[in-house]
DNA sequence: ACCCGGTGGGGTGAAAGCTCATAAGCTTT
């Protein structure tokens, strides 16, 4: 690794290579305790609020300051700054190709099955792996059959058309970070668009050096390769995940038109195009102008383009070509929820379960993003491996919870729960206990592949429970890994407003559930909705802006979402 | 490998259920 890398490590980088070591120590059958070692320590300068950097650089501190790291790793880290791996991880890369990290990925197969693969037929690609499904050569390693087989299949499958996505979150920071680097720029595309998931970021800059700006922009030190390199654009791929990065520079009076063309969606631009046309105007990414004698109408802002299209300005997490024309046409696009408006986080967790800071720390890290209130909605019994809580501790923590209110907190702290939902659809925890809760949350964690008949008699009987205010990520996506487990999601809504049960708009970046669709869907059943982070670590809180996002992308109002009311106000709501 | 607490060593998140296969691996946050 080049010099050059040292200098831009961060602390994900560093989380990155500790993380995918544990992996491969897995697939190599070392002491548990030990890659558990590796994994703390990556979650722990993950979430490290200085950089690593900084600290290696320092003579007068030393990483061992991190909990988590000692002695061990603190030399791979600082091996890791001097040249980009450490011994350990090169050991275990001779041992197991890199490619052996990508059928962890491929869900059916463990450490162990991966190991077993590798030692029989010496095979580490997702290629190699279809190859042997096909050949029935899975099925001759012990403990795996004719099913494992179509199963693996089925994921490669699922794994392939998920490939080359990236989560809007790592989208937006890598955006973000350019922007910041090249000292102007905006993102267009579907980032703009506030979709959960994109192929490739647009970032569009105008005036200035267009030629300088791109030479500089092909600089960039997490620049893995450069694709193309033109007068006016400049192509590259990011770092080792290979984000595709499109830069165009642009005369200032055509940047509203080019913002407008590269932000789409594709279905809006049409959209727009057929209106335009109809009225004797042609819209392209350089302006609108009349097709009578050419003459450019508008060209300089988005908003000028619309006006001249007789629309209000439209935005961009409308344009998914869904009814928003329509409703611009006759002046009713919604007045969008806005960041500002969310006034507390209903949804996160402590180490009392599997978060990573104490009940004070999220309500500090609430306090200084503006917050009136935070509800602590640790896990139930039921999720045993996050050693969630059984009803003697939720009475205990609804006690305690009140005490310290009473004592002074940062943040007003609600006491709270999300409670598993258990197969049957009854609820984790005794009624009693619930009672003595401001808040539960209820949610699906197990059982995710019933009949969707079943499921929906599971959802609409804890929607039942007349201690649940909010039904957590309902649907039980993870983005790029897991689709939502089926169920009738019309009725489970009409239940959820009929009963008063907020619809929660998870705004965890692998989550963003419920998505856009079903925003619209609910709101339409007459459903409310809450905007949560299920925060697991204080910087998680600042994940609030993707279900905003998400929030805008389904239509929504302030009005609609509880948690822009006051305390008080929710209280109430709530009871 | 880390942490604690004490110079040698022990403990380390905490099950439960499913699938596929017949004891073990994988998934769930």
């Amino acid at each position: 690794m080049t010099a050059t890398m040292v200098s831009t490590m961060e602390n994900t980088d560093y989380a990155r290579l500790l993380e995918e070591t544990a992996d491969l120590m897995e697939i190599a059958g070392e002491d548990g305790f030990r890659i558990r070692s590796y994994r703390t320590a990556a979650a722990a300068v993950e979430g490290f609020l200085e950089r690593v950097d900084d600290v290696l650089k320092d003579p007068t501190r030393k990483v061992t300051e991190i909990p988590g790291v000692g002695k061990g790793i603190a030399f791979a880290l600082e091996e890791i700054h001097r040249r980009g791996s450490f011994e350990r991880r090169d050991e275990m890369l001779e041992k197991y190709p890199p490619t052996a990290l990508e059928l962890l990925k491929i869900q059916g197969l463990g450490p162990k099955s991966i190991r077993a693969i590798l030692e029989a037929y010496r095979v580490s690609t997702i290629d190699g792996l279809e190859r042997l499904c096909k050949e029935h050569k899975l099925q001759l390693l012990p403990r795996m059959g004719a099913k494992l087989e179509e199963k693996v299949l089925r994921s490669i499958a699922s794994y392939r058309k998920r490939a080359g996505r990236f989560l809007l979150d790592f989208a937006t920071r890598t955006a973000e970070e350019l922007i910041t680097y090249l000292g102007a720029g905006e993102a267009a595309g579907s980032v703009r668009r506030g979709r959960e998931t994109v192929g490739d970021l647009d970032l569009l800059v105008s005036g200035g050096d267009a030629a300088a700006m791109l030479d500089h922009f092909v600089k960039h030190p997490r620049v893995s390769e450069v694709l193309g390199h033109g007068e006016n654009k400049a192509s590259v791929k990011i770092g080792v995940e290979g984000l595709q990065v499109d830069l165009r520079t642009l005369p200032s009076e055509s940047y509203g038109a080019a913002m407008q063309y590269f932000t789409g969606s594709k279905n809006h631009n049409v959209a727009l195009r057929t209106r335009a046309v109809k009225m004797g105007l042609t819209l392209n990414e350089y302006g609108l102008y009349r097709v009578s004698d050419e003459v450019c109408v508008a060209s300089a802002t988005e908003a000028d383009i619309y006006q001249a299209l007789g629309l209000p300005w439209i935005p961009p997490e409308l344009r998914e070509g869904q009814g928003e024309m329509e409703a611009a046409e006759r002046g009713e696009l919604p007045r969008l929820i806005e960041g500002s408006d969310i006034r507390g986080d209903l949804h996160m967790h402590t180490t009392e379960t599997d978060g990573r800071a104490s009940l004070e720390e999220m309500a500090e890290a609430a306090h200084s993003r503006g917050y009136e209130y935070v509800a602590i909605t640790d896990h139930s019994k039921a999720l045993a491996m996050a050693n969630g809580l059984d009803e003697a501790r939720v009475v205990a923590f609804a006690r305690q919870v009140r005490e310290r209110n009473q004592a002074g907190l940062p943040v007003r702290v609600f006491s709270g729960l999300e409670c598993d939902i258990r197969r049957d659809g009854a609820m984790d925890i005794e009624n009693d206990a619930l009672a003595e809760l401001d808040v539960v949350v209820a949610s699906v964690h197990s059982y995710m592949n019933m009949e969707p008949a079943e499921m929906t008699d599971r959802l609409l009987r804890a929607l039942e429970c007349p201690h649940v205010k909010i039904l957590g990520h309902p649907t039980g996506r993870v983005l790029l890994h897991r689709d939502s487990f089926p169920f009738d999601f019309e009725a489970v809504a009409i239940a959820a407003a009929k009963n008063g049960v907020a619809m929660e708009i998870n705004a965890s970046p692998e989550r963003l559930d419920i998505h856009a669709t079903l925003i619209r869907i609910a709101k339409a059943k007459g459903c409310r909705f809450v905007i949560s982070t299920d925060a697991h670590h204080p910087k998680h809180l600042g994940n609030m802006r993707y279900g905003v996002l998400t929030a805008r992308r389904g239509w929504l109002e302030a009005s609609d979402v509880i948690n822009t009311r006051g305390a008080a106000d929710l209280l109430s709501t709530l009871a």
